[in-house]
DNA sequence: TTGTAGGCGTTATCAG
DNA sequence: CTGATAACGCCTACAA
């Protein structure tokens, strides 16, 4: 057996010097069940095609080698790699976590993985994650929001990319949106502190320039605040959005500044328990002398002391919508609608 | 140019049938800048070793045709994915996102992307997930604690893959672990609230057979318990051990059933907090009457009224040094100690 | 320092 | 329904 070790054999021998030790090959299942390498494919990927004693056998090769198909050769081959690639702000944050575990609950059902990134609320920086992701040739993208630094938007429409950009309404989506109104969300909670008598209105949230998405709910806010003859809204902004700690001492501020607010509209719900918290170190009264609105309705919500009343968005329910749209296109149908709005409810608990 | 259409060509031509339009590949870069395609592939991995003119031609064509590396066709040339897998309980619980937040800061920063799932707490399901990332060719895998399926053992170590098990410390670590000691967590909760004059204490938390590593604090502080002379802790087990709503009809129960508690280990802190709730509803002081002590050191935690007093955790800590372990693997160096015991934190604040 | 040859494991294509 | 063949795009090994 002279023979050179680089040359192609076909299973249990030596092998070539690059292949790894070890490693099952589709070729050696294919041996062992007496078949061809593209009939175990078939078998794998498209069992209907293939004769059912055929079937059976590749079926107890396969688990008696216990081959795993190596996916970036399949991705090489077929020029589809089975990977979506998403996006968020951060990981720390529960309502996007529930987003994703919906896109993977519905994505991972049909044979797709989920690479996940976060870009810390910047442009930039999503843009370079997005960038390191794009070398494994995801099919479709998942983004968080509709600001986009110009340089991705133009990556993705010219790769045509299917492209899903949630937690938001877009005028102009780059490709499909699948979120809610954050501005009428803002306006909602003014509609229910207005309703229940509130006069000097206050937020306390992220800075709008940072978090686009939380400066909607505040305009809507805003907006409607005026229209119902309130007083202008007292907003204290805060640098992260979703600090406690910073919450705190936001909410003193805010009591400082103008003692007389009877209303405060929290950009989301860690806010608004650490304000409500504070009010009671404060012995401010919630509801009776200030009604506290939250936003996101996150699981302790229904639970502090008075129980807040927030905003519920449906964040589980975005990432299977999303991921629907995203395999709905990948099985060939039309796009259909470019937006699809879907809808928060005003949860009213004790807190307001 | 009568040639048949699946030719290869070299570039900007029809090209063959299989290759999607408007793909760039090496070769074209290599083509523009005058140089082979290993020339390219050099000036991407290692541009030490290419001269200083060669390396500016290729940088400038890489950049004029927009060129980004086929991650899929890289890793089935060189068998190496730059992919690490991870599996955790849940993504819900910031305590994991901490974590996960952790290791891709690491690994990023070393051209790493990582593959998340989550189990459900869940070995079986563990498994599963674990299997459908298998074909992807993770380089490594960190997973959540030291209780898997004896097949996904059997799995990892046949393959040899670089193994990180996080959260927890084992006495067999499938290869490496980096975690801290829950059990002398739980002891240390005991201890401190004996030292506060603790004589019946209670536990609220998760069901002991779906999370090991809770009921090894429970284990630790029922032990301690003991030791110090306490009377044994009542526990009331939840079956979702990240359920405020659980915690908060749990409560209620311990309460009744054991009325003369003063004082409650919860085993995380969202837990705590609901509890803390409704001891106030229940006109409980806290900590007059009743001391309560959480886990985790969550946000809230610190700035809930009473502040809740906890054990503070490596989470983020925890990603970092994993990665740290594998990428030193990676880089060839030996193992060093296979069990890596960061330590844990009691943060005495106003409750306990 | 750069290039040539050929393989990595799978699937698309077309023929039987 | 099954198989032979040739890509897919990049990298290792070796040569120059």
């Amino acid at each position: 057996m002279a023979r050179a070790p680089w040359v192609k054999t076909s299973g249990g021998e030596a092998g070539s010097r690059r292949r790894q030790r070890g490693r099952i090959r589709i070729e050696d299942v294919a041996e062992l069940a007496g078949v061809s390498a593209i009939t175990v494919s078939r078998v794998l990927r498209t069992p209907a095609i293939v004769a059912e004693d055929t079937r059976r056998r590749v079926d107890e090769a396969v688990d008696r080698l216990g081959y795993v198909p190596n996916l970036a050769a399949g991705t090489l081959a077929s020029l589809k790699s089975r990977l979506v690639a998403v996006v968020v702000p951060t990981l720390r944050s529960s309502v996007y976590a529930d987003t994703i575990q919906g896109l993977s609950d519905e994505l991972s059902t049909a044979g797709y993985h989920l690479m996940v990134g976060y870009s810390g609320y910047s442009a930039e920086l999503e843009l370079s994650v997005f960038r390191a992701f794009m070398g494994r040739q995801p099919e479709a993208v998942v983004l968080t929001g509709v600001e986009h630094s110009p340089a991705l938007r133009r990556l993705l429409r010219k790769r045509k990319l299917p492209t899903v950009e949630i937690w938001d309404l877009a005028d102009d989506p780059i490709d499909i949106a699948v979120g809610f109104d954050n501005f009428a969300a803002g306006a909602c909670v003014a509609d229910h502190l207005a309703k229940a008598g509130v006069r000097h209105p206050a937020v306390l949230g992220s800075d709008p320039a940072r978090e686009a998405r939380a400066a909607k709910r505040l305009a809507g806010f805003t907006a409607r605040c005026q229209a119902r003859g309130l007083r202008a809204p007292v907003v204290e902004p805060l640098i992260d959005g979703m600090s406690p700690e910073e919450a705190e001492s936001g909410f003193r501020r805010l009591v400082a500044r103008a003692p007389d607010i009877d209303g405060l509209f929290c950009l989301n719900d860690a806010l608004a328990i650490a304000a409500i918290m504070e009010a009671r170190r404060l012995s401010i009264d919630v509801p009776g002398r200030m009604r506290i609105v939250g936003f996101g309705d996150f699981d302790l919500a229904a639970h502090v002391a008075p129980r807040l009343t927030t905003v519920r968005v449906p964040g589980h329910e975005m990432g299977r919508r999303a991921a629907r749209r995203l395999l709905d296109r990948a099985e060939g149908r039309k796009r259909g609608q470019r937006v699809e709005d879907l809808s928060f409810e005003l949860v009213q608990r004790e807190s307001a």
